[in-house]
DNA sequence: TTGTACGCGTTATCAT
DNA sequence: ATGATAACGCGTACAA
């Protein structure tokens, strides 16, 4: 079933004569002149159940047939109609990305980023395609209708906060994937983590061997669940440790968020000697406050960030951090999604990814 | 082109009977329960034709029946389906964003995601979706297949390399519009580009204004229009300064291709002092390198980037730097195509919008 | 205002 | 191996 290696010609101009013409010498993109399989038959000399064979590959066709049919194929520039396909086969061999957040957070931030590469790079060794939904509100309204009006076969939710419960209305209808803890209790669903615990702990402990004792920790959003996790790390090291965890102050996952929250650290908790950011955007928007407020780092007070994104090396002192497998993420999201799809249902409903401590300077 | 492992989803298994029961407790997201017209008819007492009547907003459906089938479709949760809407109707919906570029590229570039999150932007008061197709080889096979299978109703390329042919084949067939300018000869498309002359030469006016004589330049990819235009105005301003233009290095518009780049200027234009770096992301790679080897920024050398990047504001010496409206230029690609579809193919072939210096230390 | 009937392009089930 | 033919779910002239 080797696919002709050269693209197929496709040329609109077929002289139907059918149809209405083009208006006023202005082009029309109206696709009524596509070929269809009828057309196809009609070229080949044989039925459209013997076309439409040869174009899904069936094995009973006459090899003589067959290449007729492939010869007009050619010749025509014939496409399978999308829309009736999907309309057959109920299946539409689309897949969403919902991502329910701020525009300019979801592209600002390479931790979002790699996961769509991951999802990308996944999806282009099979033929589905992907459909891009960002919306900073919960899905509803037109998000909702499409996901339900069976334009894709399944969907990828990264970085939900833990709060939307619209999205378990999708998980009843389609295979839902998560990036990060959904944190949603009793929804169907898959999920890809990252060990959010275990990076938080490796990066505290990172602090407490360098000989910190006044930890605090700048967090993402509180609502979300990667958030909470990576303080509960924080502070369950510190509690091991034998350390009074310090405070934790929101950063909101944001640089001007970081900014804030480093101020208010400062102000809140002035004998810390060291700080988890759990995102090296946070940390690149903290740091310049930090070395603004005389703090030399890593001296007077050590950093360890979260993402290992390209800001942790541009940052004034190169940044230690915690890599997440983010591209891998995505990869394995798309994976399981496409695995689920192709019945195989049995997948492991839980796939957690390991981070890594990339050491730099700033601890 | 490679073979997709799980390519064709020629899934014959298709349980035997009508209803394919869930195997083994697994749930089952066959979606044959989803309610159809048929139903919200039959539930609302009046006909299919009614109820797609209401569904579409006609005028002429009487009061009651109207409410009879707005509680039936409250009731059944009946949303419409899309792929039989679309087979009738002979549109998607749909838009294509198709970037012939290298996935790790055009995600580590803002200025990409800004143009996205621009076309997101417009979309969303649309009932039009997104649908994301990277892919570093022309396009061909796949996504050529896409296209043409009706699965869209128009495409959006931004950043395809002036060489690329393939795309003329796409829009023969459907409304294109091309972000930055497509090089692409009798080519029947909308084009929304930024003055990358322009730019270039407020850019380079800079640093003539400040003073710089021996002025290079590291230009991106040089099959790249934008690139191409860029150095354009870089020398057309040297020129009618009487300044004899310093060389040109291809930076290739990333991050170590601009490191490079610097390395190869020093080396064969040591008494430079003045370099308009085609982008943020090639200057943050070659400031640290410029730095490295002893030049002063801006006292020795001064330099003038491209983007307003948040790279641009993170570097070692905050970068001037020349200011694209790329959130502006999504928005505008996707009201144009948006318009193009609606009928409206008179609009203006064209658009240029305009940059601005943003000043900084660098320059 | 409402309903009937046909067609959109494919796939799948029958016969042949 | 091949060809009619019936769905698939919806929009819409046309008729009532």
């Amino acid at each position: 079933m080797a696919q002709a290696p050269d693209a197929p010609a496709l040329d609109a101009e077929r002289g139907g004569g059918t149809t209405a013409a083009p208006r006023s010498g202005e082009r029309s993109f109206t696709r009524h002149t596509a070929p269809t399989l009828e057309a196809v038959a009609a070229l080949a000399g044989v039925s459209r159940a013997t076309v439409s064979r040869v174009v899904n590959g069936s094995p009973k066709v006459h090899p003589d047939s067959a290449d007729a049919v492939r010869k007009a194929i050619a010749a025509l520039g014939y496409v399978p109609n999308r829309a009736a396909r999907s309309l057959v086969s109920q299946q539409s061999h689309a897949i969403a990305l919902v991502v329910p957040e701020d525009t300019t957070r979801f592209f600002g931030d390479v931790y979002f980023a790699s996961i769509v590469a991951g999802i990308n790079d996944r999806l282009e060794q099979s033929d589905y395609v992907l459909t891009l939904m960002i919306a900073d509100h919960a899905p509803q309204g037109k998000m909702l209708r499409y996901l339900a009006g069976g334009a894709v076969d399944g969907v990828v939710v990264v970085s939900h906060h833990t709060s939307d419960t619209s999205l378990t209305q999708v998980g009843q209808m389609l295979p839902v994937v998560f990036g990060g803890r959904s944190g949603l209790a009793g929804v169907d669903c898959w999920v890809v983590d990252v060990d959010n615990v275990g990076g938080a702990v490796t990066a505290t402990q990172r602090l407490v061997d360098r000989g910190c004792t006044n930890i605090a920790t700048i967090s993402g959003s509180l609502s979300m669940q990667s958030a909470l996790d990576r303080v509960e790390g924080w502070r369950s090291t510190l509690e091991s440790a034998g350390l009074t965890p310090g405070p934790v102050v929101d950063g909101d996952y944001s640089v001007v968020g970081g900014a804030r929250a480093a101020r208010t650290l400062l102000d809140r908790y002035p004998e810390v000697d060291g700080v988890f950011i759990a995102s090296d955007l946070m940390a690149s928007g903290a740091m310049p406050v930090l070395l603004d407020r005389g703090r030399r780092i890593p001296e007077d007070l050590k950093i360890v960030g979260y993402d290992d994104s390209p800001a942790a090396q541009t940052c004034e002192v190169p940044l230690t951090t915690v890599r997440q497998p983010s591209v891998e993420m995505g990869r394995e999201m798309a994976d399981i999604l496409l695995d689920v799809l192709a019945g195989h249902t049995d997948r492991e409903r839980t796939t957690v990814l390991t981070t890594r401590l990339v050491e730099r300077e700033s601890a």
